[in-house]
DNA sequence: TTGTACGCGTTATCAA
DNA sequence: TTGATAACGCGTACAA
């Protein structure tokens, strides 16, 4: 039926180690069987079966994502990102969704490296800073890369922004409009990212001697909901803020959406700024102010440390945007 | 290093074979037998291997999608369904999403057929019509499932919603807030559900004794920028629409957002309806009027279908929803 | 109900 | 620069 490398072997005329040379790209094979071997490969449609290069050799062709992020769109860019950097070197991407509050996490990463034997593992968080995952990972000496881990950034290879260099400039951005009372809408608790951008948020506002109000910081869940919730709170209290700024766009689009429907005047009544890739921000209306994280390249650079044949524990740092699109001072 | 099914029968004191049909949960064991041997499996942490299963065996323990929706929410909704169903079996998801416009497109699937050995294959369309695709998984023998086709349907087994009746439902609803220029921004010409939808549309018009007037039909391509720009020339007509149907929610999010630029009040002066998985909709403000699509579900009936022990090309049609926000009549 | 021997398609080892 | 042959870890057929 499928043909096999036996198959190319006889049609090429050479043993079934050298069409196994060819496919491997090694040395030592002569150039006109190199392309004798090439063209009846290409002729005969071969594909070499993932399953016996796996079990045979010391590589599966196969990387692994772990993947759990509230917003679709996170997925989705981080997904791409990875495999158009798969795709240049034909590993196939296998991405593992898995559930933050599971008892099986850790079950389903580890059949993703003893089942699959996936050649190296993309982490994202909060998954990134589990230490039994972390652990378990070392002891099967599996090349991890980590997009924005939170801790022991010596442990493993890693991508990531700065998260709270990103957050200060868009609060200096809203201080800098006159902004003095302005909403914080936190990130889900288990994402070490959410603390980086209080961080940010917090320096931003002593820089021009404004002390936390505590009841302009919500708690959140990086989800639309989160944030209406928040809204809601905030919106009703004696003295509402003139500005708000919410972990993520996600939630900064509940935000607008009860700030409509309480009939505010965007941004004249309200300043609301988000965080995210961007690709959600230019729906809602007006469109966010926004810190935009490259999403689709955290992916590609991550795929990108995993498939290079480096040593050691790399760290990339990529840069963020601010993005002002509808933010005025306070009325 | 890792523990193999030797390992786990010299542990338990019996042959390969016998932890090997406890492992797939074959008749003919004892019960204190297989007992031990669950117990032993449980204690050693052993995964059996998917290379050497698909290689020695008939079953690889692995179904394919293939998905390319320019929907962020529709691709994650469609894999978050069928990793639930597969999860039940033990069975891994292998997402590969594909370009539509690619020359590889052929090739990127027979990858997943020729390479992975996939148990089955689910399609998302525009590839659940693309004759070449079907033809190549034919002769392959390859079990598949497609998701919305709107060619052929007794080729393979498949799953979906009555698109027609879904938009016509939504015009009905139109007509009968008293609309009669109601505009329609088309899909992606490659979706067949384009054409399904829009026929509802026309269907819908003709009830009411309204003829298709071109100039407030535009064509689409499912994504924000192809709605508002459709958005952009159908409210500076002369006679602008008082309603327009958007064929999915990434549109109609478009067209809300030129018509907000140019100061309308929604929906008194615009009544604006999407069609998608509801996901979306109420990030907008105001929230849309839709035709909400079980996308999550039809992924998991997909998934089921696929690992069911069926025989024949089985079709379930799921309902659609009319969830009605915020549209009136004209002004 | 259990065990033995073989083969799946590829890579690794070592010899030619 | 090439080729023969032994693994890799599991399922299958058949024997016990």
């Amino acid at each position: 039926m499928k043909a096999t490398i036996k198959d190319v072997a006889r049609e090429a005329g050479v043993s079934i180690k050298t069409v196994s040379r060819v496919l491997n790209h090694e040395r030592y094979v002569g150039k006109d069987t190199r392309a004798r071997v090439e063209a009846t490969v290409a002729a005969m449609g071969f594909r070499p079966s993932t399953a016996a290069r796996a079990l045979a050799g010391r590589r599966s062709f196969q990387i692994g994502l772990a993947c759990d992020n509230p917003s679709p769109y996170y997925v989705y860019e981080m997904q791409s990102g990875i495999r158009d950097r798969c795709q240049q070197d034909g590993v196939r991407m296998l991405a593992q969704p898995y559930d933050r509050d599971s008892d099986r996490l850790l079950k389903d990463i580890a059949d993703l490296v003893d089942g699959a034997r996936v050649d190296g593992l993309i982490l994202t968080p909060p998954v990134t800073d589990f230490a039994p995952v972390l652990a378990m990972l070392a002891d099967r000496n599996v090349r991890v890369v980590r997009v924005s881990p939170g801790t022991s950034p010596e442990l493993t290879a890693s991508v990531f922004i700065d998260n709270q260099a990103a957050a200060l400039a868009m609060t200096r951005h809203l201080t800098g409009l006159g902004h003095r009372r302005i909403g914080f809408v936190q990130g889900h608790p288990s994402f070490a990212t959410s603390a980086q951008r209080f961080e940010g948020y917090r320096v931003g506002l002593a820089e021009v001697g404004v002390a936390i109000d505590r009841a302009l910081v919500r708690k959140g869940a990086f989800d639309f909901a989160s944030g209406a919730e928040a809204a809601e709170v905030m919106l009703t209290l004696d003295q509402p803020p003139t500005a708000i700024f919410a972990s993520n766009d996600d939630m900064a689009a509940g935000i607008l959406s009860i700030a409509h429907r309480r009939g505010l005047n965007i941004p004249g009544d309200l300043s609301v700024a988000g965080f995210g890739d961007d690709a959600l921000a230019g729906y809602v209306w007006p469109p966010l102010t926004t810190v935009r994280q490259p999403t689709r390249m955290l992916g590609f650079v991550a795929a990108d440390l995993l498939l290079m044949p480096t040593t050691g524990n790399e760290r990339r740092e990529l840069s963020f945007e601010l993005i002002v699109r509808a933010s005025t001072g306070p009325a």
